[in-house]
DNA sequence: TAGATTGTTAATCGATTAACAATC
DNA sequence: TAGATTGTTAATCGATTAACAATC
C-alpha cells in the first residue's frame, strides 16, 4: 500500500488515473494556464469532486476562487510519475507485440530507455532491431544486473512467462509489464502491470452481443 | 447497462473479468474434468465468493457438493464472449502498433478476421502486410459497410483518433478497440475498450518509486 | 468585497466478502 | 446418509459524489 500526505492510503484506482491526468496536462500546456476541477472533468469525463480528490493525495495543488496552474500541475504530475527519470527497460520475446514494442517511440517521449532484446530462438540472437541487440534468455539475468535494469517488459508466450518473470525478479529487476496472456506469480506488493489485450478485445465482443440483445 | 438472470444488471467489472474466467478454463480443459469456486479462486487469485457470483450473472453452471464442469464452463464463456462467432476488423493506422497487430495471431485463435488496414501515408497505400490490404482511409467509411466490420481498431497519432472514430461509428461499426493515447468521444453506451500502453508504463513507474520511498 | 473554487469530511453508491439454506 | 459445494442474500468494505467551510 502506498501513503500520501495524512497517512491516507492511495487507492489502487487513483493510481491508475495518474497517467491519464498527466495526458490531459500535457494537451492544456500551451492551450491555457490554469483550469479548475470542474473543467478539468467535464474534459477528462469525470466529476469535479473526483479530480479534486486525487489530487490531493499528492498535495494541495490548487488555489482557491482560481483553480490549478497547468504548467505547475503538469510538472508536479510528471515528478510524480518519475518521467524525468531515465528508467532503463528490456523486452523478453521478440515476437510480433515484443518487435512492435521496441520501435514504440512513445516509450522514449516519456522517459523510458530500451537497452536490450532477448529471445530463445538461436536464429535471432545476434540481430538488431532499431540498433537494440537481441541476446539469448540465458543472459539475460547478468544484462540485468550489469545494466541496472528497471523495468522487464514480458512478450513471450504464455507458458513462458513466468520462468522469465522469475528470472527478471531475482537479477533484481523492480517491475514488470506483462503482455503475456496470464497472471504472473509475484511476490506480494511487487510492481506489476498487465496489458492483456486478447481479453480487452474479448470483453468488447460481450459488449457488442449485449447491445445487440437489448434493441 | 446490461441486463443478465432476475434482472440483475451486470456491473461492468464482472464483464471485464470472463475473458479472465475463460483464459483459465481454457488451461484448466484436459488437465482436471471439474472444479470448484474454492480452487477456481486460488488458482486466479480470487475469492470464491467473487467466483460464484461472477458466473452467477450468466447461469447456474454448477452442482451442488461438485463444483463446476470444466468442459461445460468453457463452452458457456465461450457463448458468452461469442469466441464461436467470426467477428470482422480493420485497423486504423498502419504505424507499429497496428503492424504488430496486423501480424498477432492471437486474435485469429479468439475468431476475430483482419480484413483491412487504412493509413493516410500514400506509399503505404496499396501494399500489404500478412496478406492483409492497405487502403487509404477515405475509403474506409465504404469498406466498412460493404465488408460488414465488427470492430475498429484505432492506432493513429492521438490527434487523429477521434476522426477516425467519427468515421467508424457513422459507418456502422459495432465496437472500437483503441490504442491511442486519449480517451474518445463515443456516443453513451457504444461498446469500446482501451489499451493505454503508455499509461500503464507511467502507473508501474509510480509503483515502482513508491515501493522505493517506503524502504 | 463578492464570486469562484479549493481541500476535506460526510453521505451515497457500488463491489467484495461472509454466511447459510438448499441440495447434489 | 454425510460431506461438499452451490447460488443468493446480508454484511462489510471501498470508491465516488455531494456538501460546505475556508480562503484566494
Amino acid at each position: 500500500m502506498y501513503k500520501a500526505r495524512n497517512n491516507r492510503i492511495i487507492p489502487k484506482v487513483v493510481i491508475e488515473r495518474l497517467p491519464r491526468y498527466y495526458r490531459y496536462f500535457q494537451i492544456l500546456e500551451g492551450k491555457v494556464d490554469k483550469i479548475s476541477s470542474q473543467k478539468l472533468g467535464e474534459i477528462m469525463g469525470s466529476s469535479a469532486s473526483q479530480v479534486r480528490l486525487d489530487l490531493s493525495y499528492f498535495g494541495e495543488f490548487g488555489l482557491q476562487g482560481y483553480g490549478y496552474n497547468v504548467k505547475k500541475l503538469k510538472e508536479e504530475l510528471a515528478n510524480i510519475l518519475d518521467i524525468h527519470k531515465e528508467r532503463r527497460f528490456i523486452i523478453a520475446g521478440v515476437g510480433n507485440i515484443g518487435r512492435a514494442l521496441t520501435r514504440y517511440d512513445a516509450f522514449e517521449g516519456a522517459g523510458f530507455k530500451l537497452m536490450g532484446l532477448f529471445d530463445i530462438k538461436e536464429e535471432l540472437i545476434g540481430q538488431s532491431i532499431n540498433n537494440v541487440k537481441i541476446y539469448h534468455v540465458s543472459e539475460m539475468g547478468n544484462f540485468i544486473k550489469e545494466n541496472k535494469i528497471d523495468i522487464g517488459i514480458i512478450s513471450v508466450p504464455r507458458d513462458a512467462a513466468n520462468e522469465v518473470a522469475k528470472t527478471m525478479i531475482k537479477s533484481g529487476i523492480k517491475g514488470i509489464l506483462n503482455f503475456a496472456p496470464t497472471e504472473l506469480d509475484v511476490p506480494e506488493d511487487f510492481p506489476i502491470e498487465n496489458i492483456h489485450i486478447i481479453d480487452k478485445a474479448l470483453a468488447l465482443s460481450f459488449l457488442i452481443k449485449a447491445k445487440e440483445k437489448t434493441k
